[in-house]
RNA sequence: GGCGCGUUCGUCUAGCGGCCUAGGACACCACCCUCUCAAGGUGGAGACACGGGUUCGAGUCCCGUACGCGCUACCA
């Protein structure tokens, strides 16, 4: 019975650290739903707890889904980019709920002092009870007695009144039919001593507020499901599907965090990772369409996810296949977004090259490197040559295997007279003057492409050197050689 | 401790009782291609946590055990 009819998911952030990158894998799953049914995709910051804010946490999460290429719903009630729906704004609405609660006798002030809940606790574990919680202290607290506490300063919470017996249960489009015993849980608190609300409250009200069809979030929260369900049950709600999601975890198993390295979205951006692939890499950790389907651009994802099909169990990060999709997705794009990309990504952190590349530069370059890159920063190393002024050479290195210096003095003068009477140079024309030219000169073709490699590029690994040098121009190639030879 | 969830190659996964002598991908190894490095191609090694059931037949269903994770907060 899962509605098609209006889809609206929300993705639910807290502001208390850097954007993580399972969070962002949430809200990709919520958005690939939103679009897929062309409903709608909302932020909403979550915020309820004062303690843990950090400042610049909500613009650094919107950073981070923009980045990957998310959009959302804006409206001033519901949320936008610059303004999302923010919890601690809402105080209002979630006290109106409360009292509505309390008025029907299925929420209760509660007095009780920290020390006396751990008391109560500590007590009951030795005393070997199964289900350790509230023991409805202040349930029955009478009017007189409720002021005077009040008046001694105490600032009450709210209890939400579980039920003693019956079992809550939710079909989860994930993890299916799951039932829990109420007995197992005690009175919760919705509001907060400070007047927030805890987040079982909030989500439920603002889920409700938001016309959320479809909640998407951390199978962590598989556990509080009765809470949610009774809160619905008492407010007379209707209640959206859920749908839990298993955890991304780092290859010890434990919870991915920045101990591992890159941790946060912007770290892989960094590191020369496009944003499409992260995409994919990121939902094919979880989520997979058959048994051969692994590269899915954005629009695929849209088209093709459905979140019947995501995985129970938790999984391990894997480095080394997000650099090979990443890989994949440099090969399968158009060679125009590639440059773009690159240029991007030097401007941001500017090589160690003598000359700065401009956009026809970098446009030039491209074809040399783009079935060489599993990221954007392989590229730099490559083709630092092109950028380079002057070129250190070890003579060592120029001289190849079973070559002599005279020997390879002696190529390096025929192929700088074989190029220069080229007439056009090109790729194709430099290829059919050189390569018959190793025979002529009784050497092996390899021998000599390495030496000119190594002469005009400096490096001992680079480009096809047919192609390299037609990048490199006439001028600059025949100067290189000739420079090369008097090393010699 | 209680409750819940999970467990297929090192990793991501396909598998919803016979199509499985368990398929694909990353990583790894070998070979091919080749001007270096890649890319690409071919092949190889590599897994159903364990024990009971149910069934003509179980990776697939049931029960138990082990291990892992989550909840058990005035954190989300």
């Amino acid at each position: 019975m899962t509605r098609t009819d209006h889809v609206r998911v929300r993705f639910a952030p807290s502001p208390t650290g850097n954007p993580h990158i399972g969070n962002v894998r949430t809200a990709i799953f919520a958005w690939l739903y939103a679009r897929r049914h062309h409903g709608d995709f909302m932020i909403r910051v979550e915020d309820t707890d004062q303690d843990r804010r950090t400042e610049g946490a909500v613009e650094a999460m919107l950073d981070s889904l923009r980045w990957i290429g998310l959009d959302w719903a804006e409206g001033p009630d519901i949320g936008g980019p610059v303004a999302p729906y923010v919890q601690s704004e809402r105080l209002e609405l979630y006290h109106s709920v409360v009292e509505g609660l309390i008025d029907s006798g299925q929420a209760y002030r509660c007095y009780c002092t920290p020390d006396r809940l751990n008391q109560i606790r500590k007590e009951q574990e030795e005393a070997g009870i199964d289900t350790i919680g509230y023991d409805r202290h202040c349930l029955g607290l009478s009017s007189e007695e409720a002021s005077r506490l009040e008046s001694a300063g105490n600032r009450p919470v709210v209890r939400f009144k579980m039920p003693d017996d019956g079992v809550s249960e939710l079909d989860d489009i994930v993890f299916g039919h799951v039932e829990f015993e109420n007995r197992q849980y005690d009175d919760f608190v919705a509001i907060k001593s400070d007047g927030f609300p805890t987040y079982h409250l909030a989500s439920v009200v603002d889920d409700h507020h938001m016309g959320i069809s479809h909640v998407m979030r951390g199978k962590e929260w598989l556990s509080s499901v009765p809470r949610h369900v009774q809160l619905y049950a008492a407010l007379g709600w209707d209640m959206p599907e859920f749908a839990h999601l298993p955890v991304i975890l780092a290859p010890d198993k434990t919870k991915l965090s920045k101990r591992h390295g890159a941790a946060s979205v912007m770290d892989y951006r960094d590191m020369g990772i496009l944003p499409e692939a992260l995409m994919n890499y990121l939902t094919l950790l979880g989520w997979s369409l058959d048994d051969k389907s692994e590269f899915f651009t954005t629009d695929e994802l849209i088209s093709n996810f459905d979140p019947h099909r995501v995985s129970r169990s938790d999984a391990v990060f894997d480095f080394d296949k997000l650099v090979w999709l990443n890989g994949q997705h440099i090969r399968n794009s158009p060679e125009g977004k590639v440059a773009e990309a690159l240029a991007h990504y030097w401007q941001a952190a500017p090589p160690d090259f003598d000359i700065q590349p401009d956009a026809d530069r970098v446009a030039e370059v491209v074809p040399l490197v783009l079935e060489r890159l599993k990221t954007l920063d392989d590229a730099a190393p490559l083709v630092k040559f092109v950028f380079s002024k002057d070129i250190q050479l070890d003579p060592e290195q120029v001289v190849q295997r079973g070559m002599d210096p005279e020997g390879t003095r002696r190529i390096l003068e025929a192929a700088h007279k074989g190029l220069a009477d080229l007439e056009c140079f090109e790729t194709g024309p430099i290829e059919s003057v050189l390569r018959p030219m190793a025979a002529e000169l009784g050497v092996k073709v390899g021998q000599l492409l390495g030496t000119l490699r190594v002469a005009t590029t400096g490096q001992k690994v680079s480009p096809p050197i047919f192609e390299s040098l037609e990048v490199l121009g006439r001028d600059r190639s025949l100067e290189l050689i000739e420079k090369a030879a008097e090393q010699l």
